[in-house]
DNA sequence: TGACAATATATCGTAATGTGATATAGAGTG
DNA sequence: CACTCTATATCACATTACGATATATTGTCA
């Protein structure tokens, strides 16, 4: 088997990147990643269903994300179809938040002094 | 005058973060912009003539960057054009990097667990 | 019950963004 | 002189982003 190289799929789009990033906090379904993304970048970051979905979909053609077979409580909305990351999206995502963590150390670094 | 809304520019385009982000070390032709993305990344983040270029009209249009009349040495090479940030350009690249702060801050929280 | 808002998924068409390829030409090196 | 590197520029196309709209379920409350 070879091992796929989580630096290539470098840098990530913006949207796969939040979509990534609110999977993180464990298995959602779609709806909630829209609210998750919107409410954690205090409304700066709004994401409509076309984009969500679209994106979503993307991200499981890629392998970074996969359907869960089905929602945890029985009583729950049975619309709702959950996702999670895969071993590869984590990665993808981990190494994704350590090239923008040096680039944002380096920007703010850069600014710093000008900003007296 | 209106004072304008750095917030309103995020979330900034990867493309157009990482020449402004460039810019913050100090003012910079062209070329010497896609170098500098490409090695700060270190070989990662890849942006051609055509990315560049495009991004820096952009960035240009929207106030964020601007023209230097002419370049500082005379023995310099005639053909390079020099850009910087504008003062509106610096708030933006400054409100950009935090956001994308918090963002990486909280999905590597949530990742460091699982990456055991 | 019925009306209404919020939830939830989905897609169409278009706009914005990103990029490989190519063009042109000056500068530096052997 | 030949060749590579530097430097800017644009075309055509691919990918990504998104407003609008559609459809249907769930929850609220009068």
């Amino acid at each position: 088997m070879t091992k796929i190289e989580p630096n290539s799929f470098l840098p990530l789009p913006q949207a796969q990147f939040h979509v990534l990033a609110a999977l993180t906090a464990g298995e959602m379904h779609g709806y909630a990643i829209m609210q998750a993304v919107e409410d954690s970048s205090a409304g700066v970051v709004r994401m409509g269903p076309a984009t969500l979905y679209g994106t979503l979909k993307r991200l499981v053609d890629f392998g970074l994300a996969e359907e869960i077979e089905r929602s945890p409580a029985p009583d729950d909305d049975q619309r709702r179809r959950y996702y999670r990351l895969t071993g590869l999206g984590e990665r993808v995502c981990a190494a994704e938040a350590d090239r923008l963590s040096h680039l944002v150390r380096r920007t703010r670094s850069n600014l710093r002094p000008r900003l007296a």
